[in-house]
DNA sequence: GCCCCACAAATCGTATACAATCGCCTTGAC
DNA sequence: GTCAAGGCGATTGTATACGATTTGTGGGGC
């Protein structure tokens, strides 16, 4: 329902000016606290800092051409989302996400969709239908290009669609933030060959499901949907890390 | 697992210093960060803050005797966690967290103890069990004392057995970040005559269900025992707010 | 040789000062 | 009389400076 003023759309623009250049202040345009915390925030994500390391908040600050007032404040918002842990007189470290508390996390993902797909099986209004169908064929229409960048950013629509036509905008809102910090990791597995045509099957069913009204079905479908997402990233995780957790 | 650093146990010792009197710093002992958060976060969900009223940096600052930027912080922090809601440049308002909010919020509690308690089920490790056990313990000589504040307390101590024995960390964790977000109201609603009671032996059948390694029944017990407190909630206050929404 | 205490370095947390932005009110013109 | 534009006030956001707490190291004592 409300927007809670800084978690909704902004990490699109984040990932489009990503990009290694430090982006020192380039005369007039002073880089904002938000700004900060979406780069640093991609580059956690991204892998681009290594787990457990520290992010010297004067460091942060030099590099960006400010003062460690912003930087603080980024770093504080980063701790409430959990990518980064505070140690009290120590400092910041980046969290190791772990690949056990990744499998956590979609179990827990799994478990919100399903019961978004549930609700939105019975209590779908009429426009939410129409953008839910929307984002489906919208789905289709990038399978069938076969391209997959664009069926991953329209397959966020979809999902988006069914976090909005359950509702229950705090149910929409935890399953977004959650979604958003998974993104990441969601974007490797798409790469799965045949993961695409799957994945655009199981849309199908999902959406057959709720507009059928079947909220069982639905949330089972959604469920599964996610799961194999978590499970296909547990086994490329684990066949590309050596070390092992 | 890890400690978030700040999301733990913080609330309790607040809630012992509430009280009316503005803390001014008295020598030597000055409020930190922290404790503005708790401080406010406690005078937000009593109520004592009105909805959509605005909180002055300055006026909080000058409030606790300290300068604006530990105010900042707190209120960053609270809107975080979603209790203010941030106006780039107007200011920090406590957001209304409506009835309609508050049910949804029930929902999704109810979902996760679910989850929670499905996992649980199947998953309880020997050291877990002992400590639900306990709880319940608890639970029963607080009941059998007729002492509801007591109660109440070994009551979350029973739900934080359940998340902590789910094994699913992340899960715990949300859960826990959920139920620290309803504490206030969940607290209303024990007043109920009869409540008390119930509740036990809602928690009774919930172990049993656990123990037997009944993972659907776990989670259908919980589910209710969740919604029932929602819908109880809901009530209550639907009967003494004239205004209605 | 080991342990304890003290000092120093570093870093976090807070205070104070400044700049930039936004809303509102006043004033002027049409 | 109404609308628009500009200035003014207030408030947020950032910069810089200081104090306090903690950690690690070095020296002295046992």
């Amino acid at each position: 329902m409300e927007t809670t003023a800084k978690g909704a759309g902004e990490s699109a623009a984040a990932a489009g000016s990503d990009g290694s250049s430090p982006r020192r202040r380039s005369a007039g345009s002073r880089v904002k606290s938000g700004e900060i915390r979406e780069i640093i925030e991609q580059e956690i994500v991204t892998g681009e800092r290594r787990a457990g390391e520290r992010l010297d908040e004067q460091a942060v600050a030099a590099r960006f051409g400010v003062s460690r007032t912003p930087v603080r404040e980024a770093i504080n918002q980063l701790a409430s989302a959990g990518l980064v842990e505070l140690i009290p007189n120590r400092g910041a470290f980046v969290r190791a996400t772990g690949l056990g508390e990744l499998v956590e996390m979609f179990e827990v993902m799994a478990e919100l969709e399903g019961m978004a797909g549930r609700l939105a099986a019975r209590r779908i209004a009429a426009s939410a239908r129409v953008r839910l169908r929307e984002a489906l064929a919208s789905c289709e229409n990038a399978a069938a290009r076969d391209a997959p960048d664009e069926y991953y950013y329209e397959n966020e629509r979809f999902h988006q669609a069914i976090y909005d036509a359950c509702g229950n905008g705090f149910l929409a809102e935890e399953a977004r933030r959650l979604h958003l910090r998974l993104k990441a990791f969601r974007r490797l597995q798409l790469r799965v060959p045949q993961r695409m045509r799957q994945s655009l099957a199981e849309h199908r069913g999902i959406v057959a499901a709720i507009e059928a009204g079947d909220g069982e079905r639905a949330e089972a479908e959604l469920k599964s949907h996610i799961m194999v997402q978590g499970e296909r990233f547990a086994d490329l995780v684990a066949s590309l890390t050596p070390k092992g957790s």
